[in-house]
DNA sequence: TTAAATTCAATTGAGTTCAATTAAATTATA
DNA sequence: TATAATTTAATTGAACTCAATTGAATTTAA
């Protein structure tokens, strides 16, 4: 007698995707105080790292397409938290930055995460654990 | 020293985002052959293991709401794959039930499950931690 | 040096997702 | 019973996402 493999409970993508869609939902409130997406978000949180970027890199680094990343980056920079500027050395290429208010942004960003593990009602140690398992399907 | 908590690795949000589209990407070849997406397929997977339900409810089974729901029934319904009803106990409510040409697709489905397995890249026992943590994020 | 291949961003089209609203029906209350 | 509150699905509008394609530029190879 095999158990039934077509079961949304037997499948692991099913909460993974469910996961995810509520824990961006959980955001949605606190992002929106600072009139930002979840997808702004994450880019924006690349470039407080990085003082410039290309598209491309921009796009790898949060596993998304161009077709995903030209209208995040357009909006951020008709918002003006974000500079587009094609490179002089290779005009294929456009090169990111934050704007001076991109900057301002940080400071009023960085009390989300604290805000945000309290969504999760998870231990330091599960968070952890759950963490590594994600980066390993990401590696895959 | 406080390290910087508005960083890309730093945040539990990231990888979840990204690992639930990577998968979901992964399914793209395998259901694009039953002429599926992947909000369709878990519809589907419900229908199969129900004779008939309401829209609420199966919106409440896959955490989504009406906005969602309602296009991709109608979009399985086009395909043949599915029944909407209005009911005659109380017309606010819609029963969508599986045609026979919706049950035959659970035939062509039934190797999904496994093939997808592989995709992921853990061992059974990481699988199922990754299981548990996810339900316990989804529990809140 | 020309032609082919590659790289990169942008565009297009289809589908997903949600918040907010609307419309219709039922249920509860005065 | 008549009115108000609730329930339910559908609609609307904005944003995200990806596969596939396009167009421009650079790099490679003949």
């Amino acid at each position: 007698m095999e158990r039934d493999v077509l079961k949304l409970e037997n499948q692991l993508c099913f909460p993974l995707y469910a996961a995810a869609r509520t824990v961006e939902k959980r955001y949605y409130k606190l992002l929106s105080e600072i009139d930002l997406t979840y997808t702004q978000y994450i880019t924006m949180m690349v470039l407080w790292q990085e003082k410039e970027i290309s598209v491309k890199a921009l796009g790898e680094r949060l596993f998304l397409d161009s077709g995903t990343m030209t209208p995040v980056l357009k909006s951020l920079e008709k918002k003006g938290f974000v500079k587009r500027e094609r490179s002089k050395q290779d005009e294929r290429v456009v090169m990111v930055s934050a704007t001076k208010s991109g900057e301002i942004l940080k400071e009023k960003a960085k009390d989300i995460p604290n805000k945000i593990a309290a969504c999760f009602n998870l231990k330091e140690e599960e968070a952890v654990t759950l963490y590594k398992l994600l980066y390993k399907v990401l590696d895959k």
